[in-house]
DNA sequence: GCCGTTTTCGGCCCGACTGTTTTCAGTCG
């Protein structure tokens, strides 16, 4: 049982126990002990075996510690199990629906007998809801509408959700005595935010030894079909996967063929077509004749073009770009020299300042920002003015601790509802990195709500917009914004656009990170850390801005520190309305691109930060 | 249910917003 499917249990417990009414601590205690165990760095199931191994973790105390060790052992534990019985899982399921809290979805049990999905979309549809107390047609019009947003998402798993278990299974199978390729496939491999369910292709040893280790998997829950070329499962977490064995001469026809999408292999089909050839996932043909198979390489190539990464296969203009060669050649997590959104237990973070920074330079950093939240987020504890002041101070003295990574001081500054932000103009003049995002009244009318954020865009002090949409995948529609005009004042001002990387947000997406970069918005990459572990998150925006095309150029956070701290200095100039020309946020060539990462690393060695020796921000006063 | 503890039980982040009310409960973050 892996960290998150024991978290999942713990916030299940949470959830039964508050529709069930139960101490509101004891709650929060299963919730907190979630996320420890969530973004803890070492496996569960590990410490559970090792005498004491549970010991000393700040959440988890002896009862907890207790579950954890039955439920690795026997994959439940009591309180669950009896739990389950007064609550059903598909109960606990409805609370995730916007609007509806333990309260509400107690009040639908005992008054409606409400028991799944189905019984309240009858219950919707009879327009029933409205009757109930503590309800009205706007709370039944706002199910209505949760109910369509978690439609869309139904069936389908946040790609986090899936990759150490996709990744995990290919190395199962790929121990496999005589195994050379095994490689999880469609839409996975696509990157794709989520994913409906995973396609393994496997080549090399014998078929029959494969399937046998692949339904041998300790996360099958269910055999779904066996047979000699495909096998069919279902993981404990619902994923279904499917995996294919093929002969290795046609192991990269079967990659691609799987990997799809299937618009990109309709095209790809045509051009085959038009070389007098045919293409299936045995491999490419004329006549009888076999061309090529054994690589996806091969196969590309055979139709006269580039590689295509996965990534680009949505059938866009990307076959166009390979058969001319010009491909861009994307970025990777490896082009960061920074993080610039992440917040420490100073705010709502798990870890302390200093964890944080040091996780960050062991993450192979030149550079950060601490990025608290502001006082409007006060749940939070976010920051006010007086609080920013003390942290000046706080800042110096991490700096001095961690030497080797450059520390921005910075606050994630909350845009309020009229567009002004939740910080005074002194305060924010203390700051070097002020990231402003959008957390309330998210459901304002879209002119509202643009001409709120052009507002809060047009203060000379801002450097970026995290999450710029607010959506939460499966869960919150983005907020209505109109984003065109967004990005145009953005270029204009020299203010970022994030792509945050927290699984379930990846906002910008894909296709607005494409909007932004064609409207010469320069992109910034950030996990919005909450934890010391959520740092590998920054690989989930990374993939969005693969599958928007974009280049290291385009990101901010690939430049070398000297070089970005120029670039947000010439930002602040920028602070008075002017003729907007995109062309300050035009890509530098050659310096950043050489030799990625090449730096980050040496960089700790001897050279002193020079923000620790200056401790006003770079700008300030310009 | 966890933590801290001046060891055996008291304290545990709470403000904004919405929609329901007619003074506040429920939800969100």
């Amino acid at each position: 049982m892996r960290n998150t499917d024991i978290a999942r249990v713990f916030e299940h417990i949470a959830t039964m126990l508050e529709i069930e009414g139960a101490n509101p601590f004891r709650i929060r205690a299963y919730r907190e002990g979630a996320r420890v165990v969530e973004n803890h760095p070492e496996p569960m199931s590990t410490l559970a075996g090792a005498e004491g191994g549970l010991d000393g973790i700040k959440g988890i105390g002896k009862d907890l510690a207790q579950k954890i060790r039955d439920l690795v052992a026997t994959g439940t534990t009591a309180t669950y199990e009896e739990l389950k019985q007064k609550v059903p899982l598909e109960v606990v399921g409805l609370t995730e629906l916007h609007g509806l809290g333990p309260k509400r979805v107690k009040t639908l049990m005992t008054e409606l007998h409400v028991r799944n999905r189905a019984d309240l979309e009858r219950a919707v549809h009879a327009g029933k809801l409205r009757e109930l107390p503590g309800f009205g047609e706007t709370t039944e019009q706002n199910v209505l509408k949760a109910l369509a947003t978690a439609d869309s998402a139904r069936g389908r798993l946040l790609l986090h959700a899936a990759w150490e278990v996709a990744r995990a299974l290919a190395a199962h199978v790929k121990a496999v005595r005589g195994v050379t390729q095994a490689e999880p496939a469609g839409s996975f491999r696509r990157r794709r935010e989520t994913v409906g369910d995973l396609d393994l292709v496997v080549t090399g040893g014998r078929a029959e030894s494969v399937m046998d280790a692949f339904v041998a998997h300790p996360d099958v829950a269910e055999v779904l079909g066996r047979g000699d070329t495909k096998s069919s499962v279902r993981l404990v977490n619902g994923l279904q996967v499917d995996l294919r064995h093929v002969p290795p001469e046609s192991f990269g026809a079967a990659l691609l063929y799987f990997t799809g999408s299937k618009a990109h292999n309709i095209e790809l089909r045509k051009l085959a077509i038009e070389k007098g050839c045919s293409l299936n996932e045995y491999g490419l043909t004329k006549g009888e004749r076999s061309i090529a198979g054994r690589t996806e390489e091969e196969v590309y190539r055979a139709l006269g073009m580039d590689w295509i990464p996965p990534e680009l296969r949505e059938a866009g203009d990307e076959i166009t770009q390979a058969l001319a060669g010009t491909l861009p050649r994307l970025i990777e997590v490896s082009d960061l020299r920074a993080d610039l959104h992440m917040h420490t237990d100073r705010s709502d973070g798990q870890a302390t300042l200093e964890q944080m920074v040091r996780a960050a330079k062991a993450a192979g950093y030149e550079y950060c920002a601490i990025t608290e939240h502001s006082k409007a987020l006060a749940m939070a504890n976010g920051f006010d003015s007086a609080r920013v002041r003390r942290s000046v101070d706080e800042i110096a003295a991490v700096r001095k601790q961690v030497g080797g990574i450059h520390v921005l001081h910075g606050l994630e500054v909350d845009i309020l509802g009229g567009g002004g932000l939740d910080l005074d103009d002194d305060a924010l003049a203390l700051l070097d990195w002020v990231v402003i995002s959008l957390h309330s009244r998210l459901s304002q009318p879209k002119e509202e709500m643009t001409a709120r954020v052009l507002k809060a865009l047009d203060h000379p002090r801002v450097n970026a917009m995290g999450h710029p949409t607010a959506r939460r995948i499966g869960q919150r529609d983005p907020v209505e914004l109109d984003l065109e005009a967004v990005f145009e004042r953005a270029a204009e001002r020299g203010v970022a656009m994030e792509i945050n990387a927290q699984p379930d947000r990846v906002d910008l997406s894909d296709v607005n990170a494409r909007l932004a970069a064609s409207r010469g918005v320069a992109l910034v990459i950030d996990t919005d850390a909450h934890s010391t572990a959520q740092l590998e998150h920054i690989r989930y925006g990374v993939f969005a801005a693969r599958r928007a095309g974009l280049e290291p150029e385009r990101v901010l956070n690939t430049l070398r520190f000297a070089e970005f701290e120029r670039r947000i200095a010439r930002s602040a100039r920028k602070g008075t309305p002017r003729g907007g020309t995109t062309g300050t946020n035009e890509p530098r060539t050659g310096a950043s691109r050489k030799a990625p990462g090449a730096g980050r690393k040496a960089v700790s060695a001897g050279r002193k930060p020079a923000a620790a020796s200056k401790p006003t921000r770079p700008r300030a006063g310009q």
